[in-house]
DNA sequence: CGTCTTTTTAAACGGCAGTTTGAATTTCAA
DNA sequence: TTGAAATTCAAACTGCCGTTTAAAAAGACG
């Protein structure tokens, strides 16, 4: 079913998801994406109806992408123990660390709309980050199960940021003075240390008793 | 000795400092800051050698200005017990979430450069922050004091990142879904509760011995 | 005061940004 | 095959970008 406009229109939403992810919306010119994309320049236009149209779709491409990814492993985190569950959560968002595939992409993408974020972006967390919400949140329950909404709410959003301070400072934790090697071995050493330091953390602080 | 020149120099570097972290490099314009500091455009070029040279001395600022900070607190932190060093160090860092200050602007600032760093602070990173990651370390050895270099680096680097998933989804945080109210005892309850977390996370967990 | 330096100013510069145009080409149903 | 619709294309358009210029203004100082 390739026809020519679909076989256009995809080649430049990959060439937009990455250079949108590497340097962002204001980085990033449209003469660039038509350039790596090898098409022509009022081809966006005609597709995206403009450079905020086409940046629309690959952030909801990157939204959608990322929640079905997650959510898609989230069958399996509830067969495992609640260890082995969040074990499992920490590893997969540790995952960009050394892969510069479609995921880690979609991280930057969000990285970048954390700083600054869009109007499409904040409707699209009102509207369609429960899935993925639902999922930290079903997580950090089975350690916290007695914790009210709200404590639940801020505990899941704790959990998604454990690993949030080393994905957005790859770059940074790569050079002196910290040299991290994020190869294989290293990443899923980090993870068992991050995992090790939440586990701990819910394990016992969560019954409120007196240190 | 307040020179004609100095205001004028004063005045740009506090309107860019405010739109730097608002908007970001990309999305601030020269004609943006000289409105906003009501100077005549060419006197960003004349004190500061270019739109670069105007980013490098803001940049140069918030990396002193938040060493400075952190490290003035640093004998405070000593003095304390290990427990009460590590919430107080927790409600420092997320202090920016109910101020607009300048903390939370250099704060800001980082961000962008977390999301794509540039060489000056790069190199500001390799050559000064030793001081502040020292703090962290020190806090963190407290906990940990048998673990070695590379745990410590890593333990403290989490410590940091402990509050930055607060600090940079501030925004969206504060919408629907979540609509964390970001007033002063939700801050200071959040603090509670994420130092409660990391307390437990490296008070059992720490001996890493056989378990 | 007169002269030299420092600072400010308005205007213009070249360049790249996103977008539009209108014709050429391709697609596909009739 | 034909003709209308969809798609591609090179080129030009408008506007904002960061920077430069050269002259005016303000200070410094004998």
């Amino acid at each position: 079913m390739t026809r020519p406009s679909e076989v256009t229109r995809d080649r430049i939403m990959k060439a937009a998801e990455r250079l949108f992810a590497e340097r962002g919306y204001d980085g990033t010119s449209i003469r660039a994406i038509v350039a790596k994309a090898r098409v022509n320049q009022a081809a966006i236009n005609y597709h995206f109806d403009g450079k905020d149209g086409l940046y629309r779709e690959v952030l909801r491409g990157a939204f959608r992408g990322m929640i079905a990814e997650q959510v898609s492993h989230g069958e399996e985190l509830k067969a495992m123990s609640r260890e082995e569950a969040l074990t499992a959560f920490i590893r997969r968002q540790l995952h960009p660390l050394m892969a510069r595939d479609e995921f880690s992409r979609h991280m930057r993408i969000f990285n970048w709309e954390s700083v600054h974020p869009t109007p499409v972006f904040r409707s699209m967390m009102a509207e369609e980050s429960a899935p993925f919400m639902g999922l930290a949140t079903d997580i950090v329950r089975r350690f916290v199960p007695e914790a009210d909404a709200r404590t639940l709410m801020v505990a899941a959003i704790w959990l998604i940021g454990q690993c949030s301070v080393f994905l957005r400072n790859r770059d940074t934790l790569a050079e002196p003075p910290f040299g991290l090697d994020l190869d294989e071995s290293t990443v899923e050493w980090l993870a068992q240390m991050v995992s090790r330091w939440v586990l701990a953390g819910f394990g016992r602080s969560a019954p409120a008793n007196k240190a």
